[in-house]
DNA sequence: ATGTTATATCGCAAATATACGATTGATGTT
DNA sequence: AACATCAATCGTATATTTGCGATATAACAT
């Protein structure tokens, strides 16, 4: 992506909605989001069994949700259980609710 | 993007949420948006005012919005005037609310 | 120590996205 | 008709994303 000169500078909240919507900009990615409101959290070999990605594509997913702040990783080994990350899940919800208003 | 033997298929819901993310994930597209909540409606012109951005790249982000169908185009010439594309707002709206309960 | 299991990371290829300047197109004015 | 104005599109360069297979890592079991 090129850039001008220097970087643009938004609000922080606008920066902030920016990098969830981004990362919420994918339906695989979506749908890992629903099957852990669903399920409240789940292994990556869960994911693996439901789409038809490889192993390495659903972890790619998963780190760029977790980098969102989306989800957490928890070590269960030799498992990692992923859950939704709440305290950041309330920051989006609430970007979210206040920009549609 | 390299796919699969064949595309994934979500629900539509999934598919939906997705692509109206993926249209607000980007903070000059936010920052845009937020302007016409604001303006309720604006040109082309004064965007590329209010960014330190090239006028066809504020032009570009204007065609995503447009495609995603956050915004629509009126014609008012020699001008075009932007307004949020309300139908398709709310539809927006209530798909985030419940993604988020 | 060796093997097993689960996940992450690397390296690559192809597709998309971001940005720009230059050009085109559409409309209204002289 | 010629010109001015505004926005869209084209062509290009670069960065990022998406996907895969292969490899590495981490933890437990044998």
């Amino acid at each position: 992506m090129k850039r001008s000169l220097e970087n643009i500078e938004y609000k922080e909240g606008t920066e902030l909605l920016a990098r969830f919507a981004k990362a919420l900009g994918h339906p695989t990615r979506i749908a890992i989001l629903k099957h852990l409101e669903n399920q409240s959290c789940c292994f990556t070999g869960d994911l693996v069994g439901i789409f038809p990605l490889a192993q390495s594509t659903i972890s790619q997913h998963l780190k760029e949700l977790k980098n969102a702040g989306l989800i957490q990783g928890e070590l269960n080994p030799p498992k990692i259980k992923y859950c939704i990350n709440k305290e950041n899940w309330e920051i989006a919800k609430k970007l979210f609710t206040n920009f549609f208003e």
